[in-house]
This record gives structure tokens, C-alpha cells and sequence, in this order.
RNA sequence: GGGCGCGUAGCUCAGCGGUAGAGCACUACGUUCACACCGUAGGGGUCGCAGGUUCGAACCCUGCCGCGCCCACCA
């Protein structure tokens, strides 16, 4: 016996363990693989609403596939989350006021981080079961275990051997408070009020020229004043002190007579040259430029062009340097003192013009959230320019498809504008980069130090090198390691790039590589385009030669409510696993996949869920009435032997919703299909079919009622299947209580599309007799007659058809629509309520219960809709061009429609006048 | 400055060329033997505005208004 209702927190553990046990989340059978592998979460994450919504698009598809016989894998993993995990195990370190990671050192520290991910890693795990994801766990993965360790040393050493991986000192973003270069993607610019300064730059030897101050409507100047100065504007006066020169654009009049000469670059007390260059804009502040090309990217490219000195500022926390261009007294400064210094000690000159208030655009740290400074430094980058063309070419060519199709469009714009890619990070946390440094500076890249230290061992030996001379040259009076590894890490997103053949074995040719590459689907956010999928096209189609996805699935983002983006740093996640508390796991699920369809946002209501769960307990109940009926399985039934017409109406229902969730999720159109399945259980086989079974079920013995006991239980068990992508736990449950089967649903074959035989007839005359009973019930509700009263039916003038059809159905007609009897007659009695429904008028006489006024109104109001109709298919068939241009269809359907409501409108009228008479 | 997207029932959103939809909320009725996490019936929308294309537009095109997101170096 089935409970009274589905205990989500008791059985989600059970049948998850009992899936897992059973090994059926391993790829099995000889059907075709069909492979996903789930975007790595942050081994500091823990599961929000995103990665529910993620988690359980992916599921429902691995569950759908499994059970259309495909040999599924869905490869799980962590990724190791450089920066976030340093952050997150300085920060405890810090709560317990141990000693900083600086002090202890490298190793000792990386030590703590692996005791951290041993211990608190990897929680996100445990939540991704919850969610009843049928991750295959055995062969999951970490982005730093030793399999995908190797991987990237390999493909970051066959990329510096490609010239595709390089080392350059540029300008890179640097993150202060971090301490490290990061990506342009980890640079988030925003706009902050700020001010801009306006000063003077005095001319070298006291030089004047005449600088117009007014203009006629020609743009012709009228008025000069007479400088001894150039105008220079800027929002961060700080950096003036490494400014190498000031730039005017070279068609800009205005300064011409100066262009060429110096000025005094105040402060630092250098002479600058003003230059000319495309890049300033005459129309903007005063049309000339300071260049400190060290802290600027603009500046940087201009002072490349004209060849001017770069004056690097700050150190790596941004603290001014001890350098001998700047003076002594802002030496040591944060950049914020320094810049108010700087401000103050020109305005002590004479030299500040004025002050505006501005909205600037300033980058910040994705991480950190401080100001990001452009820092001229050595790093290690991607040639991704290069690297984009196969990328993008396996898009145009149709070998990855994105869906929605649209998605491309993000794609490609930022490919073909892509910039290299700094991977260097000055970080612990991470895969170090395999580079080594010879005592004379050389790099050798290699996997291991040993092959490394060969490599320079030759080079000495091929310079003239003994090998003594080259012994002398080892650390620890020439004992040590002859070389030097590079310090740093490589960017979180360099492995997780590799992450669809890494985990699959490669660089060794593994089975699993042979038999899951390319993956079929990778479902992801549009937020991680730039960062994930696009990498992994470049390195995909490098490595693999072939693209590592079939489809990219874009999903929408979960906003929390008030329709911000959630992250850790906002505080503002929900935790799924609290509404997986309160309605199960089924319920969240369902309602995510409901929600699918949305646009760029999710906007999760709780009540939604609760909707959701309220199904879930429908079809339990439902179940439990099958049950209660003696409608049990039966593995003989033959559908397409079915011989009653109830029985063979809801067949070919269920067929339909089978057919149409199978091509919603074919096509990722999850909402459909969930919208389909929500429809059939609740709105056909609760509401009409159970409904209509009744009488059957609860007659008397025969052969009816043992077709459709059985008929229901088989319908029941094809809504289970159809079900279980969306709901696996509570459709597992009934799977297994409501018949003994040799299989779990989870492995049971998915429902064929030629299993179910169509019965057009049978629908027609099902969709007649509900057709009846609604029209019945809204007659009485309309005219307030008890619910509970029962009360005659009369048939007036039926036809044959609707003469069998009432005959054939006369107990469940009676039943739903409260009739305690069906009588035919020539014409309706006096005062009766008259109901048009095809194929006759059915009166039901209540002559002194209801109100003659209201039965004429309703009357009125529904030949007034048969008028509207009428006359809106008259005003387009009289349209000669519609007759002839519309598809002949078209024309036909109206030509038909207006037939019946032409018909419908005669019976009316002539039941008002019938009733107007009484 | 470029690019993308969104404005449909009170709320959250589907639909995207031929009869306006769902969930929740709302109203009335209902202790009918699966289910009140329920049933029955019902109310509620000039589909942001203005043009255009079309026999026909919520749906396609143009412009406008109002939101949102992404990319970008205006010092």
C-alpha cells in the first residue's frame, strides 16, 4: 500500500544510493555514447540556484538519453579555483591569526590548501546529489589531480614549442591587493564618480605662444590669449609623475607653434616633448594628452609609436617606488596619498586650473575588487589570436552549434577582437608553469626539471662549456639544482580549458577518450562564454583536432529577487538546498526545467515550487487511486488490442504527450516538455481519464473494467517514464511500489513513439462526451443549482451519433455531471436550460428552480459570441483578397467554423425563443 | 561608442504570421469513497507607443519611449 503522501527527505537518499550502488550512472550497453561533461564547480562552492538550474538541465538529458539506451556518461569533477581557494584558506589562516602565508613559505602553504580541499572540499559534491544528479562519481576528477596536471604541463609545453605560449613584458592588468596579473575577462570596469584636473605644464625656457579663446560661428578663432603653458587634463594626477611626454593630435592648430619644444613636467622637474599623435581628441579636455606610458593602456601604445622613455611607478602593491625620477617625498606613497599630494603640490605652484566632477569608468579586480593598475611586467601568454581561427571556424562550419542560435553572435565578436591571453599568475594555488632559468636569465621549457636541465646542459656544452663549468654554475656552491623554476601559476581557466579530453584520460589514448570525445552537450551560462567555452574551443580543436562539444546549451542566469546577479562576494546567494528541504528535490527540479525557456533571467518564486510539488503529490495520489482500483501492471497488455474506447482515447493521449516531450527535449526545449508532461498527468489522465474510469472501475466485474485496470496501470507507467528525467526520485518510488519490475526506472526503456497506437475515432467521441459534461457543469454553476443535487438530463432532437454516444457513456455522463437521469425527447420541456452541444440540445428541466431572466441572459450572451465570430469570419471572407490569397486551409477552416457557429446560433436563438414563450 | 536582449492577465513568465496561454494570486460553490499540496465553475489582457510589410501581425520591418545585460582606451 502506497502512503498517503511521497516522503521527499526519507526516500531522495535512499534511491540515490541505491542508483549509485547499483553502478548504473557508469556508461553501459552497446548504444551510442552520449557524453557531457559537468562544468567544474569551485571546490569552494558550494550549490546555488545557477548551478541547480545547470545541474539539473544536465541530468534531465543524461536520464533521457540512459533511457533511450544510449551508453551515457556524465564526467564529474572540481575545479581548483586558484585565487578563490588562496583567498579563502588565507582568510582562515588569518581568523586564527596564524602566521601569513609569506612567512611560512610555499610549500608549508600548499600543504594547508590540500588539507583544506581534503577536508572542507568539495561540499558542493554531496549537494549535487541531493539534487539527483547521475553524475557517473567514479571517475571523477580534480583540475590538480596528477592525470590533469599532466595534461596541462604537456599542453603548455607543445604550445611554447609551437610559439603559441610565450613570455612578453607588457602592460597587464595587476591586481594590488591580490598581488598578481590577471586576464582582461577578470577586469570588471565600472562606472565611479571621480574628478578630473586640469594643469599646467610650463614651456621650457619661458616660451609663449597664442592660444585661441574664442570663435566665430565658422569655427574661425577671434580672440587669443597669450600662454606660457600647455593644458593637460587628467583623472589620476599621480601618475603625471612618469609622464614621458604630452600629446597634441597633429592636425590640432591650436598647438602648432609648440609642437616639437618641452615643457616642464611640474614636480618631477624633467622636460617633456609634445608630440603629435592620432590618438588625442581635439574636441576632448584641452586636446592634449599626458602620456605615462607604464600606467596606461592608450598611453602605452603611444608611447611605443613615438618612441617615449616609460617611468614604471609602483610596486606591485601600488606603493610609489624609490626610484630617482620621483621625488623623494611621495617615494613609499599608496597611489591615493600620492595623488593627493601631487594635486596639492601643484596647486601650491599655481599650476592647478581647475577642478570637475566626472563619472569615470575605472577597472576592478572581478576578486578582489580593488582598482585594477595597468603594471609593466614579464608573464606568460596565449597567442589566442591565433589560436581563435580553428575555434571559430568549427562554429561557421556548423561542427558546434549553439542553442539558442544567437549565442554565436556573442561568440564570435569577442573571438575575432580576442587579445592574448595572460595566464601567468603570481600566485601558489595552482599548476606551476613547467619554465626554468638558467643562472644567465635562458628559458627552457619542459615537462620535468630533469629534461630541462638537459636541455641547458647541451646549450652550455654547445657555448664551450665544461662540465665543470657548467657544475660551478649550481646553486649551493654547486651542488644544487642548476636551475630555477618559474613562480608562478597558470590562470584557473588554462585547465579548466583542457577540461572535456583531460578528464576523459588524454594525454594518453584511454577508451573512455576514444569512445566520449567530443562530448555531445556542454550546458553552461552565457556568462562563461568568454571565459570557459571559448578556451576550451581554441584547445579542443588544437589538441583533439576536433571540437570538444556537439551543441553548446546557453541557459539562463538565476537573478536572486531582486534581479541581481548572485555571487559569494554579494551575499546574496539563495540555497537551493533549503527549497529541496521544504518541497524535494523533484519539485525544484521540475520547476528549473519549467523555467528553462526564460530569457537572460530566472527569477525563481518560491510559490512556483510549491506548484510544482503540489504535482508531484497529483500523481502520487493518482497512483494511489490506480492502486486502490486494482489497476496493476501488466507486462502483457497489449496497448493496440485495447478495446474499449476510453481505454483507446487515452492511449492515444498518452502517445501524444510522449511524442511531444520526446521532441521538446531532442530540441532543448526543456519547458515544453515539462509543460506537456504537467498537462497530460494533471489536465487528461487525473481530471478526465480517472474521472471517466470511475464508473468502469467501480462497476462491476467483466471484461471492461479488467481492460481498463489494466489500460490505467499501463498509462500510469508510461507517465512514470516520461516523468522521470524531471521528477526521478518520486516517479522511482512509484516505479518501484506499484509493481514488481525487473528493472529500475532510471534504466527502463524509453517510451517508443510507435507503441502507442493513434484512435482518431476514439478521441472525437472521448472529447464529445467530455464536451458534454463541462457544458452541463457550467450550465448548472451558472444557474446555481446545488453541486450536490442531481437532476435530469434530457436529450432533444439527438442524432444518431449522439444517441450512441450518450447511450454508450450513459453512467459516466450521469456520474461527472451529477444526472440522475438521461431521457430523449422530441422537444424540451417548458422552462428547461438548454445546452447546445454538437450533435443536439440537451435540456435540463428546472423549470421553477432557476430564474427565467438569467437562463434568457445567458442565452443572449452566448449567441452574442456566436455574432462576434460570425461576423469576424464574415469580414474576412467577404475580403476577396483573403479568399484568394490565404492558403486554401485557411480559407476552409473559416468556411467550416463559421458552419458551426452559424448552427450553434440557430439551436440558441431557437432555445431563447423556446424559453421566452414559457 | 559598439553589440545583445526585454517590455503579453494583479505577480512571475510561455507563445513569436492565421480562434490570446501557464503557474501563483483572485471570486463563487463544494467534507462526491486518489488527492483541500483537492475538485467544479468563473473574473481578468486595445500583447509598451507610432508607422510600415501582408489577405491577415502579439508574432516580420522601421522609428520612438521605458528597462536590463555584455564589450570598449576618451586622457
Amino acid at each position: 500500500m502506497l502512503e498517503k503522501s511521497f516522503d521527499p527527505a526519507a526516500a531522495e537518499p535512499r534511491l540515490y544510493d541505491g542508483w549509485e550502488a547499483s553502478g548504473v550512472f557508469k556508461p553501459s550497453g552497446k548504444g551510442a555514447p552520449f557524453t557531457i561533461v559537468i562544468p567544474p564547480p569551485n571546490v569552494t562552492g558550494s550549490l546555488h540556484m545557477g548551478h541547480a538550474l545547470n545541474n539539473t538541465l544536465q541530468d534531465v538529458l543524461c536520464r533521457f538519453e540512459r533511457m533511450r539506451g544510449r551508453s551515457v556518461l556524465w564526467q564529474p569533477g572540481t575545479d581548483h579555483a586558484g585565487i578563490a581557494t588562496q583567498m579563502v584558506v588565507e582568510r582562515e589562516m588569518a581568523k586564527r591569526q596564524e602566521p601569513r602565508r609569506t612567512e611560512i613559505g610555499r610549500e608549508k602553504f600548499l600543504e594547508k590548501v590540500w588539507a583544506w580541499k581534503a577536508e572542507s572540499g568539495g561540499a558542493i559534491i554531496s549537494q549535487l546529489k541531493r539534487l539527483g544528479a547521475s553524475c557517473d562519481w567514479s571517475r571523477e576528477r580534480f583540475t590538480m589531480d596528477e592525470g590533469l596536471s599532466a595534461a596541462v604541463k604537456k599542453v603548455f609545453v607543445e604550445l611554447y614549442r609551437e610559439g603559441l605560449i610565450y613570455r612578453d613584458k607588457r602592460l597587464v592588468n595587476w591586481d594590488p591587493k591580490l598581488v598578481t596579473a590577471i586576464s582582461d575577462l577578470e577586469v570588471e570596469n565600472a562606472e565611479v564618480s571621480g574628478h578630473f584636473w586640469h594643469f599646467k605644464y610650463p614651456l621650457e625656457h619661458g616660451e609663449t605662444y597664442r592660444f585661441p579663446v574664442a570663435h566665430d560661428e565658422n569655427g574661425e578663432p577671434t580672440e587669443w590669449e597669450t600662454r606660457d603653458y600647455i593644458s593637460i587634463a587628467t583623472t589620476r594626477p599621480e601618475t603625471m609623475l612618469g609622464d614621458g611626454a604630452v600629446a597634441v593630435h597633429p592636425s590640432d592648430k591650436r598647438y602648432a607653434p609648440i609642437v616639437g619644444k618641452r615643457c616642464l613636467l611640474p614636480l618631477a622637474d624633467r622636460y617633456i616633448p609634445i608630440i603629435t599623435d592620432e590618438y588625442p581628441d581635439p574636441d576632448f579636455g584641452s586636446g592634449a594628452v599626458k602620456i605615462t606610458g607604464a600606467h596606461d593602456f592608450n598611453d602605452y601604445k603611444v608611447a611605443m609609436r613615438n618612441d617615449i622613455k616609460l617611468y614604471i611607478l609602483m610596486d606591485e602593491r601600488a606603493r610609489m617606488l624609490d626610484a630617482d625620477y620621483i621625488p623623494e617625498k611621495y617615494r613609499g606613497l599608496d597611489r591615493y596619498e600620492a595623488r593627493k599630494q601631487v594635486v596639492e603640490d601643484i596647486d601650491a605652484r599655481g599650476l592647478l586650473i581647475k577642478v570637475e566632477d566626472k563619472k569615470i569608468m575605472q577597472p576592478f579586480g572581478d576578486r578582489s575588487n580593488v582598482v585594477i593598475e595597468p603594471m609593466l611586467t614579464d608573464q606568460w601568454y596565449v597567442d589566442a589570436p591565433a589560436m581563435a581561427k580553428k575555434a571559430i571556424d568549427a562554429v561557421l562550419d556548423g561542427k558546434t552549434k549553439f542553442v539558442p542560435e544567437a549565442w554565436s553572435k556573442t561568440y564570435f565578436q569577442w573571438m575575432r577582437n580576442i587579445e592574448p591571453w595572460c595566464v601567468s599568475r603570481q600566485l601558489w594555488w595552482g599548476h606551476q608553469i613547467p619554465a626554468w632559468y638558467g643562472p644567465d636569465g635562458h628559458c627552457y621549457v619542459a615537462e620535468t626539471e630533469e629534461e630541462a636541465t638537459r636541455e641547458a646542459i647541451i646549450r652550455y656544452t654547445a657555448e664551450g662549456c665544461s662540465l665543470e663549468d657548467i657544475n660551478a654554475m649550481r646553486l649551493g656552491e654547486g651542488e644544487g639544482p642548476l636551475l630555477v623554476r618559474d613562480e608562478d601559476v597558470l590562470d584557473t581557466w588554462f585547465s579548466s580549458a583542457l577540461w572535456p579530453f583531460s578528464t576523459l584520460g588524454w594525454p594518453n589514448e584511454t577508451p573512455e577518450l576514444a569512445k566520449h570525445y567530443p562530448t555531445d552537450v556542454l550546458v553552461t551560462a552565457h556568462d562563461i562564454i568568454f571565459f570557459w567555452v571559448a578556451r576550451m574551443m581554441m584547445m579542443g580543436t588544437h589538441f583533439m583536432k576536433e571540437v570538444p562539444f556537439r551543441d553548446v546549451y546557453i541557459h539562463a542566469l538565476v537573478l536572486d529577487e531582486k534581479g541581481q546577479k548572485m555571487s559569494k562576494s554579494k551575499g546574496n546567494v539563495i540555497d537551493p538546498l533549503t527549497l529541496i528541504d521544504k518541497y524535494g528535490a523533484d519539485a525544484l527540479r521540475f520547476t528549473l526545467a519549467a523555467m528553462a525557456a526564460q530569457g537572460r533571467n530566472i527569477r525563481l518564486s518560491e510559490a512556483r515550487v510549491e506548484g510544482y510539488r503540489n504535482f508531484g503529490t497529483k500523481l502520487w495520489n493518482a497512483a494511489r487511486f490506480c492502486e486502490m482500483n486494482g489497476c496493476a501492471f501488466d507486462p502483457g497488455f497489449e496497448p493496440g488490442a485495447a478495446k474499449e474506447t476510453l481505454n483507446q482515447w487515452i492511449i492515444d493521449e498518452v502517445g501524444r504527450a510522449a511524442a511531444e516531450t520526446t521532441a521538446a527535449l531532442e530540441g532543448y526545449r526543456y519547458n515544453d516538455a515539462a509543460g506537456a508532461m504537467y498537462k497530460f498527468v494533471w489536465n487528461v489522465f487525473c481530471d478526465w481519464h480517472l474521472e471517466l474510469a470511475k464508473p468502469i472501475l467501480l462497476g462491476e466485474d467483466g471484461p471492461a473494467k479488467a481492460e481498463t485496470q489494466k489500460a490505467t496501470a499501463y498509462v500510469l507507467t508510461q507517465a512514470l517514464k516520461l516523468l522521470h528525467p524531471f521528477m526521478p526520485f518520486v516517479t522511482e518510488e512509484l516505479w518501484r511500489e506499484t509493481a514488481k519490475r525487473k528493472t529500475a526506472l532510471i534504466v527502463a526503456p524509453w517510451p517508443d513513439a510507435g507503441e502507442f497506437p493513434a484512435n482518431a475515432d476514439a478521441a472525437v467521441e472521448i472529447n464529445w462526451v467530455i464536451g458534454l459534461i463541462s457544458a452541463v457543469r457550467s450550465a448548472r454553476a451558472e444557474m446555481n443549482v446545488p453541486a450536490g443535487a442531481k437532476i435530469p438530463m434530457i436529450a432533444v432532437a439527438a442524432g444518431p451519433a449522439a444517441s450512441l454516444r450518450l447511450d454508450l457513456h450513459r453512467d459516466l455522463i450521469a456520474r461527472l455531471a451529477r444526472l440522475d437521469a438521461i431521457h430523449l425527447a422530441g422537444e424540451a420541456p417548458r422552462g428547461a436550460v438548454q445546452i447546445i452541444h454538437e450533435g443536439g440540445v440537451f435540456a435540463l428541466p428546472l423549470a421553477g428552480i432557476i430564474d427565467l431572466e438569467a437562463e434568457k441572459a445567458r442565452l443572449r450572451k452566448e449567441i452574442d459570441k456566436c455574432d462576434k465570430e460570425i461576423d469576424g469570419i464574415d469580414k474576412k471572407m467577404s475580403n476577396a483578397s483573403f479568399v484568394e490569397r490565404a492558403p486554401i486551409e485557411i480559407v476552409e477552416e473559416n468556411r467550416e467554423r463559421r458552419v458551426a457557429f452559424s448552427e450553434r446560433r440557430e439551436k440558441l436563438t431557437a432555445a431563447l425563443q423556446q424559453i421566452s414563450k414559457a
